[in-house]
DNA sequence: GTAAGTATGTTGTAAATCCAACAAAGGACG
DNA sequence: CGTCCTTTGTTGGATTTACAACATACTTAC
């Protein structure tokens, strides 16, 4: 389809790539796409998967079952984005969490691994794929390292410092405006949105920092 | 050196891999090994790094200095794993942290891009080092996803029950041993070890689990 | 078997967090 | 300008945690 050529050019995974290597994956036996309407389920816990989803459009949750029926959501991706490439490259046999499309959506299944290893003519084809590949799950473990370093702090002053010091580097300079409101912050760094709000107050009180709203500014010797 | 190539083959970054292309790797003109004796700086923060590291022997300690200069040790690299992958392949100029050697060590530095980029003819030798690569860094991903998992979690209980069901996934059993003692188990879900204590023996108390040391078992319906 | 050393469990208190309820500030729109 | 609505800030009380100090259980070496 046509449109699912467009939709492909805007996914990272094949940033870089030509017509003829996109529709190499498109029409490979080893490439679903399939229309999902909300609440569907698109990878079921247990399932062996041995492809790589793309959201070509719309999004979908990735949902966790616990021993005693708890479901908690794990993570949202949204179109242009990736999932499940952690399971097809890590040898995980089996999905240890489900899938379920979080609106209507179009996903692309791509039994990459497959199309890799049965075309190895295609050099130039397989080390885009790869470097993007690559460069998308080593920007992810950047990502969640310093969510880890943030929320390893035992309490909110700490936390907040570590974000804020995260987002000067990021922006380069001593005064930024951070991508959250104060709930999104609160859910960021895993703690209570009255409780984070009280803590920048204090903060501001001791003249660590100077902040309204969204905009930060550190304050370099704090006597 | 004969031993580098004994070590070499101890790496799951080079598993799979026959004499002739550990050795390909090993003699390129962007392959460096060096010694580091205890405390040594291996990366500085701010280096432009191209190179990923090995841990042939002996162990590293990757650091990070904030903006106003403490210092807090994010994670100890030993041999034979690998480091700094994640900002050769995500297109991170400078490096956010230092890595220093932890004690004696032979440190391997494979300016690996260069490698792959300059022997597109060795498709099969691209391959398998890719691959296993991307098994490195999605597992990792993984293992970071768990710990977020956990370690988001508010209380210690909720924490403590998270880490122990997924203890009990990965056993495939409702009876396991978890790898820690109570000092590694309050250092990785993050939260004070008799605090910790106390919650185990409160779940116990009250039938949701039975515990000895690092013997646990949960009690399917507790009430 | 016992002493010494380490790991684990228990308890009380101070500190930090969560939670809920409300106050204040900001923004959108007539 | 004023109302409605959303976001942010403030506060007090209940809950949870950290911390320190000590008690008990386990391990090891002799």
């Amino acid at each position: 389809m046509k449109k699912d050529f467009e939709l492909m050019k805007k996914c990272p995974l094949f940033g870089n790539m030509n017509n003829e290597e996109l529709e190499f994956i498109l029409t490979s036996p080893f490439t679903k796409i399939q229309n999902f309407s909300k609440n569907q389920t698109v990878l079921t816990e247990g399932d062996n998967v041995q492809s790589l989803g793309v959201v070509l459009s719309g999004s979908v949750q990735v949902v966790r079952n616990d021993y005693y029926g708890n479901r908690s959501i794990i993570a949202l991706v949204e179109s242009p984005q990736i999932f499940a490439e952690v399971f097809v490259f890590s040898d995980t046999p089996t999905m240890p969490v489900s899938v379920i499309s979080a609106a209507d959506s179009r996903i692309m299944l791509v039994g990459l691994k497959k199309i890799l290893s049965e075309s190895p003519d295609q050099s130039l084809f397989y080390s885009k794929l790869i470097n993007n590949l690559l460069r998308l799950v080593t920007e992810k473990n950047l990502r969640l390292n310093e969510k880890i370093e943030i929320i390893s702090k035992r309490t909110i002053r700490e936390k907040l410092m570590t974000f804020l010091l995260f987002q000067a580097r990021l922006q380069g300079g001593n005064s930024f405006t951070i991508p959250y409101d104060r709930q999104g912050l609160a859910d960021y760094i895993e703690a209570d949105r009255s409780a984070v709000s009280a803590e920048i107050s204090k903060l501001r009180a001791e003249g660590i920092i100077e902040s309204n709203r969204s905009q930060f500014r550190l304050i370099k010797n704090p006597e």
